[in-house]
DNA sequence: GCTGAAACACCTCAATC
DNA sequence: GATTGAGGTGTTTCAGC
């Protein structure tokens, strides 16, 4: 789908984007006034956006202590042979307590992130997680408080 | 504004929490006929949820490569006396580079998730890391592929 | 308290220029 | 990309449960 979804932004469509990441309901008619354009000119563009890729998808914010998933983890896993990112990412997104995960540098071969709604409920991921077959063993980071979470960097990087 | 928003939520307002992080821009319509309920009646819960903090926010998806967001990384930071959360969530948020930040349990203080256009943008922010007051050093984890990312467990937690 | 129904205003959307 | 017009949706108001 979005493959080579390399389109080229121009400055409407990041304004565009940015409004998006601010108020992902915002209406096309406020859209478009807000950058300039007709309310259909508008709708084109996320249409377009969403086309190739450039916005993947829409949703809303939630408070997980709300919703009662409290503890929080960074979870690094050292991985025997080397499994492929395929299997790794099949496997991991199996278990819907980890909410991210990639490889990396360093010590360990991949950094998860997972949600559990207490520690109870955290290590019987965790012991989901060390049966998979690859994993030798796991190192836990557990999170104290979280200070703060956005969407991403506001604007464009300095370097482009 | 969310200061106590423990307010409980019924099987419709989680309903509704489910259906608006798969898709950010329902229409109140289709809400409440996923849920059996009026266009209205939707709107008042979603409103409420949103009062209440339980929903934060709706905001857009976007491929952080497609906007020159190519590096990404985890920072831990290694903190020189004992830093007030507060004091940490400001200054560090001051960077707009660092998305999410959170003191942690560990050899580590704080750790950041940090994203920039590339290794030499990522340079300069890790410059600009160390030269906070409070940060004594830092211990970098650079993301090769990001395998998946999710926007929180589907559902409700299984000790709930 | 909550809901559903009706009314109006606004927006979305396809076609056209 | 803007304008137009028809259709649909959001939003409020009101009454009922």
């Amino acid at each position: 789908m979005s493959a080579d979804a390399r389109a080229r932004l121009d400055a409407l469509d990041e304004k565009i984007i940015a409004l998006l990441v601010r108020d992902g309901r915002a209406g096309y008619a406020a859209i478009g006034a807000r950058v300039g354009l007709s309310a259909p000119a508008a709708k084109r563009r996320v249409d377009r956006l969403v086309g190739t890729g450039a916005i993947t998808g829409f949703t809303a914010v939630i408070d997980q202590a709300v919703l009662g998933w409290s503890t929080e983890a960074y979870v690094e896993l050292y991985c025997s042979g080397q499994p492929a990112p395929s299997l790794l990412a099949r496997s991991l997104a199996a278990i819907p307590e980890v909410v991210s995960a990639s490889t990396v540098t360093g010590d360990a071969d991949t950094l998860l992130r997972v949600r559990a709604a207490d520690v109870r409920h955290f290590e019987r991921v965790l012991e989901r997680l060390t049966a998979l077959p690859y994993v030798e063993r796991t190192r836990t980071t557990l999170v104290l408080s979280p200070l703060f979470e956005r969407p991403a960097p506001a604007a464009e990087p300095p370097t482009g």
